[in-house]
Order: C-alpha cells, then structure tokens, then sequence
DNA sequence: GTCTATACACCGATAGAC
DNA sequence: GTCTATCGGTGTATAGAC
C-alpha cells in the first residue's frame, strides 16, 4: 500500500479515504480486467462462419492478453490472494470468457467446418496456448505480433479443421 | 520458515542449521524439481519415428506434470522470487526441457512426417497447451488422465504432422 | 482530504542456554 | 542439535492533527 501510494503520490494512509482495504483494491483491479475483456471481445469485428469467428478469436486473444500483460500477469499470480466470494467472481467471468470460444467451437462442429474430440477439452487448450505467447514475446524480437498471431492461427486451424 | 519448520517438526531457529537462508531452500527445491524432471524424460520410453518420440512426449508431459501438480505450481509461482544468478540457472534448465522438443519436431520436418511455421513457436505452443491441464484437470472429473492424454495427443497431432 | 504517527501482527534470521 | 527469546524490518490499517 505503501508503494501504490507513493506511485499515486500520496501517503498510505489517504489510500483508505477510497478503499476499505487492499483486497478490495486488488478484487476491482481484476474484475475490471475480466469485464473490459469480455467488452473487447464482444464489439471486435469477426470473420464468416465458425473458421472465421475462431481465427477472430484467435488474433484477438493474442493481441489483446499482448497489450495488457501485466494485467494479465497480475490476475493470474494474484488470483489466489483473494477471499472465496471474490475468487468465484473473478472465476465466473473467466468462465463466461472461455464460452465465447467453446461457443464457437460448437457452432464449427454443427456445421461441420471443425471436428474436434471434445469441445471443453479443445477450448481449454486453445486458450492456454494462445495466453501462452505472453511468457516469451518480446517487442522487437525475432518475429513481430502479427506473424505469431498468423502461426498460432496456423496451428490452432489444423487443429481444429475439419 | 515457521510453518515449513512446524510441519518437519521443529522450531524455526533448528532450520538453519540445514540451509543458510529460505532462498536457498527454494532454489534447492526448483532446481531439484527441473533436474528430476529432466532426467524422468530421458528415462521415459519413447514411439518409433518423430511421430511417436511426440506422442511420448506429449502423454509424459501431461502426466507427469499432473503427478507433481503441486511442484508445478510453485516453480511458476515463485521462480520470480530468485535472485538474478538463480533465477538464470532454472531459466537454463527450463530451456534445456523445452530443447527437448524442440529437437523432435526439427527431426519431424527432417524426415517429412511434421510440417511446422516455426519449430520454436510450436515448442513454446505445445508446452503451454499440455501444461495447462494441470489448471483444470481433477481427479474423478469427467474425464481420466489417459483419455485427456489421448485427447490433447490428437489435436497437437493434427496440429503440427504433415 | 491529506498528513504524521503509530498500533499490531508477522516475517526472516540470529544469539545464547541447554 | 534443538530450544527459547529476540532483533530489525515490513506489512496493513487506524487515530488524530491540520
């Protein structure tokens, strides 16, 4: 609290004129974190049919945890230091998170664009990849942020496709 | 160190007679925790052809991260708590995993059974993927560890083979 | 609204008795 | 080798002056 304070410029103790204690500090954080996601994603532009609502997906989940990695870090390693109630929030708007895309998913299967073994399993799995990026990327590295969004849509397509 | 020295049975003081500070203890446990999982690797028996070295890779991977769940997760958790000169050494054995598969799927596009964009990419794809079961995965859900095993060996197969 | 001062708990690590 | 006692530091949160 002390370091937020003097990052803010002012002493610990105002802090509390805002915040009824650190925890309620770190659960707002990490609920705005999971609703502006959700947000983006829902007004981003998306291609046709399953295939191109996933390679959407796909750019956008990248591109997205990309731009906010601390954020993104931070909810991840901070999530456990949360009450239980707090916790289930944060989790239920992770979860609403995930069904985008297993929505998709199933939208591919039904039209028979996608065949996968199983749609929770596959779902995970993509996610997991694609947040994946943000442990080693670094700007101006060998490959820039649209060319690893191209080769993870390369690898999650085959995946995926029919 | 109150609480690891409570529950090996003694007071908190006795533990420094075994370790000159907790950093050490951590090191020693992450380093530990790599070394083993290196060396479990290079014991696992392994499929004919780049194909099925992968398959085994991809099914030990899963299963043995499951297996030390717990180890798993503090090695994530408090890698950053290293010092820099610790810190790289993990690093250097986590590479030296990760070249591990690397070098199956450059000897799959040598011998024309794997077609990749980037070996490096898929080898930092494939690892967050098979290690993000152990986020989800529990013990008497829906699915067992082997069938998962094969469910996440048939989307990295169609993922990366030619 | 913000400051200074401080209460209170906990942490890693050490000193010295036994 | 293990204990008790304790040091110095840090953390969150509160009290009261301004």
């Amino acid at each position: 609290m002390r370091q937020i304070a003097a990052a803010v410029g002012v002493q610990a103790g105002a802090l509390y004129l805002y915040t009824p204690d650190k925890e309620a500090l770190l659960f707002d954080l990490l609920k705005t974190h999971m609703e502006e996601l959700l947000v983006a994603w829902a007004e981003e532009p998306r291609g046709d049919g399953a295939l191109g609502t996933l390679e959407s997906f796909v750019r956008f989940h990248i591109r997205y945890n990309l731009m906010r990695a601390e954020a993104v870090f931070l909810s991840y390693m901070e999530l456990r230091n949360l009450n239980a109630a707090n916790f289930a929030v944060i989790e239920a708007l992770r979860g609403r998170y995930e069904a985008e895309l297993e929505t998709i998913l199933k939208a591919g299967q039904a039209e028979g664009s996608l065949v996968l073994p199983d749609t929770k399993l596959a779902t995970m799995a993509i996610i997991a990849m694609l947040t994946g990026v943000t442990t080693w990327y670094r700007e101006g590295g060998r490959l820039g942020r649209e060319t690893v969004e191209t080769i993870y849509w390369d690898m999650v397509r085959k995946a995926v496709a029919a």
